[in-house]
DNA sequence: GCATGATCATGC
DNA sequence: GCATGATCATGC
């Protein structure tokens, strides 16, 4: 029998992407107009409508994916709009854990990854009182879990089963684990499932990604924007490289008042403005540089005095005291953070004390210092895991990182492992380091 | 509210 | 002058 000719290719997970892409900052209704007849009602109608009406395929076997060919599942989300933006309004629920059988499989033949491998993730707009068909679709996208952040879900996975080995599977708790959640599943707390190796009965669960991760997610997703906006301004054996050097001449030796005239940018008093006003001379008006995304590239600053002396260190992430116990270090942040190539944007003081643009340059950091940086890492992982938060590296320990308070005040703490509370730190190189690299 | 990209402030 | 701790404005 013929195929129904769909508007997609059900094989390419680009391509149903793509056509999925055709329904941002639209509702179905509005695309759909006169197609829908039915009324639909209820939970989780949005993603049957999109199955039916808008993809147009029958459900497939419920261990596969959604469009198996392409190995691709599709996810329907609420966003809500808070001061910060978009931000996840729930957790993103999967399947629900089966008990008597997800302990037999190894995260590569779980239930969980043989079906998400891949998701088509498509977030919407949740605004109160108003039908599935007329929320607004926000975010469309397909995701693939970064290696870091799937180590860390693979243990996560690993935690559910092993309590489910231990015929602890009534005591499971979402707080056991940091992306992937075992959430209760059911009307009430009389949803209750058999376990395989104790005869009490648990609570039906379902594998979900937590609100915090899907923040991630969306902050990942949010709008970047092309340096080079067209091929053409690529001239024949002209890099990338280049392209940022040149955009960057014509603001040597300018001022900040000078720059922020020139580019019609805002008067700033925040300590990223330098940040801000480099982004503002590759022209880039949104959040992220698309090119530096893809090619894992790190725009950063450097403030130099007059006499060329460098004051401050500089400083990355906050460490995420959970997180990190779960790193390895091929995995981990830091390692991820320091094997990217930087751009380093130096402004200098005048004899007048106004910061002006001095010069660029790439940099990549050698091997040997990473093997340092390493080391730093184990340290300050193998003190956190002992709970030990008052001795770590310092910069006067000269070696190359370091670690140092980084929060909204000393009053700023962080959960950690053993659920108490301390104060933010963050992943520092030092000065003196940064120093030797602009020589 | 909170992480980010940072700089400021203090004490020795 | 430097090390260390504290804090800022911003965008989302």
């Amino acid at each position: 029998m013929m195929e129904p000719t769909l508007p997609y290719n059900r094989k390419d997970s680009k391509s149903i992407e793509a056509y999925a892409q055709r329904l941002l900052n639209k509702s179905l209704r509005v695309v759909l107009g006169s197609q829908i007849k039915q009324t639909y009602s209820g939970k989780g109608k949005l993603g049957q409508i999109l199955e039916d009406l808008y993809f147009q395929y029958k459900p497939n076997s419920e261990s596969e994916a959604d469009f198996q060919e392409a190995g691709v599942e599709l996810k329907t989300s609420p966003l809500k709009k808070t001061t910060k933006g978009f931000t996840s309004k729930e957790r993103l629920v999967f399947n629900i854990i089966n008990y008597e059988e997800e302990h037999t499989k190894t995260f590569k033949t779980s239930s969980f990854w043989r079906k998400n491998k891949l998701l088509l993730l498509m977030f919407f707009l949740y605004q109160q009182g108003i039908e599935d068909l007329d929320y607004i679709f926000k975010i469309i996208h397909l995701w693939e879990f970064p290696p870091t952040d799937l180590k860390i879900i693979e243990d996560d996975w690993q935690k559910i089963i092993s309590k489910i080995k231990a015929g602890k599977a009534h005591e499971i708790s979402e707080g056991d684990t940091l992306y992937l959640g075992a959430c209760t599943k059911g009307a009430n707390n009389k949803s209750l499932r058999k376990q395989p190796f104790s005869t009490e009965m648990a609570m039906q669960r379902a594998f979900s990604l937590k609100s915090k991760y899907l923040n991630y997610i969306i902050g990942k997703s949010l709008p970047s924007e092309r340096i080079v906006k067209d091929t053409k301004e690529y001239k024949k054996g002209e890099s990338l490289e280049d392209i940022v050097k040149k955009r960057f001449i014509p603001y040597y030796g300018l001022s900040e008042d000078e720059i922020i005239a020139k580019l019609k940018l805002p008067k700033s008093k925040a300590k990223s403005r330098f940040y801000l006003i480099a982004k503002a001379i590759l022209g880039v008006k949104k959040e992220k540089i698309e090119e530096f995304e893809k090619a894992d590239l790190a725009l950063k600053t450097i403030r130099l005095e007059h006499s060329g002396a460098l004051k401050e260190s500089m400083s990355f992430a906050q460490i995420q005291y959970k997180e990190i116990l779960n790193e390895s270090w091929d995995d981990s942040y830091w390692f991820n953070t320091l094997t990217k190539r930087f751009l380093f944007v130096a402004f200098q003081k005048d004899e007048n004390g106004e910061p002006r643009l001095k010069n660029i340059m790439f940099w990549t950091m050698p091997v040997k210092d990473l093997e340092v940086a390493h080391a730093y890492w184990l340290d300050t992982k193998r003190k956190i895991a002992k709970n030990d938060f008052s001795h770590f590296i310092k910069i006067s320990d000269d070696r190359i990182c370091h670690v140092r308070p980084k929060g909204i005040n000393s009053k700023d703490l962080m959960e950690t492992a053993t659920g108490a509370m301390e104060k933010k730190m963050c992943y520092w190189l030092n000065s003196s380091y940064i120093k030797e690299i602009i020589k």
